[in-house]
RNA sequence: GGAGGGGUUCCCGAGUGGUCAAAGGGAACAGACUGUAAAUCUGUCGGCUCAGCCUUCGGAGGUUCGAAUCCUCCCCCCUCCA
């Protein structure tokens, strides 16, 4: 792996000690014809604008530089995220560079959202930790060998006002209100800053400056992507070609998968945790999840299409899909376990092998059910408890709770439960 | 700079003096059911020492027996004109 990391204020960054070894060697690297290059670029791609111009390239024999940006204020990467990074990968694969660029100058300006939400930019030391993480979350899916992890901040920092000025007048304003968010926005009566109309631009400046040949984002990245062809063409380059993923779908299946909508599963999460919240998935979106996030051919993906029209249960394909999930980022192990788990805990009512150890204060010798629940952390108030007990959610050593007001004497340990995810083995002390 | 519109509970959004802890939808949570933490149905959804009390409707004052609703000032957002 090399890394560039040398923007003139930082320190020298050491990074590249971290992970290397973990990638998975499942990627055959012969020499493919163009055509099945292509072939297996296209899967699940949006659109490749120009494929015409990608057939050249890869036609030319020469590594390809292939970049995509991501965002320094989220190190936590989800499988949201990974659609991008299987791409990634897969464009390794097929023997070219992959350049990971942390857009941690771009970070200072704030991605339009959709929401005037302007952030807090980042500090240095910040960017540096985020960019850890990264590395320590990507090569389960990256090759290190094939990976360059930049920096924006490396050259928009030498970059002058007039430099900045006349990037801007490369592009209209009328342009810039076609991106769809901005158009949105503007109809709409939501405000737009003057400075959200520079990501773009400088996000269209990474491509000039790393002479990309390929650019991967979402579908919500397009314009961007396509300031990124238009300006690299201004500076007297070939334009890149750009290609577009579709955004994932969060776990409740509408929304896009983030973070800050609570609708995500992250890489780095423990097994079971994982596990469970693919399970939880609708039938529906579970089919979305494999064209995305597996791995498996086509051909196999189809087949369990079938098999379900046969009349095989929905769950046990779901099961594949999370065992292949979990392995990924943990291991094979990891992923029976959590199979394992997931049965005998949904299935068959079991209680969790751990659950955290909580002591509650009783005042003159005794708690009330209601207060325990809430000093437990098991629910977030005591009005709150008394609902949950309401609604027979609330189980003690097994038994169902019907009175909030039910005393505990001091002394006691229990294993209380909320619902049949909130556990907790409480102490009455 | 001028004129106008607007800021409501996690989100969207109704509410224009008492019947408002505030309609409706979404999200979330719980129960039932099940083939799964799918789907579906039902319920809950500010806090508390809980048949009562306290805090909330951009902020600060004020009018009133009583204000999310009226008045004053301030902050923020948008539209049109310049």
């Amino acid at each position: 792996m090399r890394l560039f990391y040398n923007p003139p204020s930082f320190a020298p960054a050491r990074l590249c000690q971290a992970a290397s070894g973990h990638y998975p060697q499942t990627g055959t690297q012969t020499m493919v014809s163009t055509a099945e290059a292509m072939e297996r670029i296209r899967r699940g791609a949006e659109e490749i604008l120009l494929e015409k111009e990608l057939e050249e390239r890869l036609a030319s024999g020469r590594p390809l530089r292939v970049k995509a940006g991501f965002d320094p204020t989220a190190p936590d990467l989800h499988l949201g995220h990974t659609v991008l990074l299987n791409k990634l990968r897969q464009f390794q694969e097929l023997g070219h560079e992959a350049i990971f660029l942390i857009g941690d100058f771009t970070g200072m300006i704030g991605d339009p959202t959709g929401k005037n939400t302007t952030r807090p930019p980042l500090t240095r030391d910040e960017v540096i930790e985020n960019a850890r993480t990264y590395e320590q979350q990507i090569y389960k899916i990256l090759d290190p060998e094939r990976t360059l992890v930049m920096f924006n901040s490396s050259w928009m920092n030498e970059m002058s006002a007039a430099d900045l000025i006349q990037l801007a007048s490369r592009h209209t304003v009328a342009r810039m209100l076609e991106r769809d968010d901005f158009h949105k926005r503007y109809t709409s009566g939501q405000p737009i800053a003057i400075h959200e109309f520079l990501y773009p631009l400088v996000q269209g400046y990474d491509s000039v400056a790393l002479k990309a040949d390929v650019e991967l984002g979402g579908t919500d990245q397009k314009f961007n992507l396509l300031v990124g062809r238009q300006l690299q063409e201004a500076y007297g380059q070939r334009p890149q070609v750009v290609l577009t993923m579709p955004i994932l779908e969060g776990l409740d299946g509408v929304q896009k998968m983030s973070k800050s909508l609570g609708n995500y599963v992250g890489i780095g999460e423990p097994p079971e945790e994982m596990f469970g919240k693919i399970m939880s998935i609708s039938d529906e979106l579970m089919w979305r999840y494999f064209e995305l996030l597996s791995f498996r051919p086509i051909s196999e993906i189809e087949g369990f299409r079938r098999e379900i029209a046969e009349g095989a249960n929905p769950r046990d394909i779901k099961f594949l899909l999370a065992g292949e999930i979990v392995a990924r980022f943990h291991s094979a192990d990891a992923a029976r376990k959590a199979k394992e788990a997931f049965i005998a805990r949904f299935q068959k009512g079991a209680l969790p092998d751990e659950m955290p150890e909580v002591e509650v204060r009783a005042t003159e010798g005794v708690v009330t059910v209601a207060t325990l629940l809430k000093e437990a952390g098991l629910t977030r108030s005591t009005s709150e408890a008394r609902r949950m007990v309401g609604q027979g959610a609330v189980r003690i050593d097994g038994e169902r709770v019907e009175d909030f007001e039910l005393e505990l004497p001091a002394g006691g340990r229990h294993v209380v439960q909320v619902g049949k995810r909130r556990f907790a083995r409480v102490t009455v002390v």
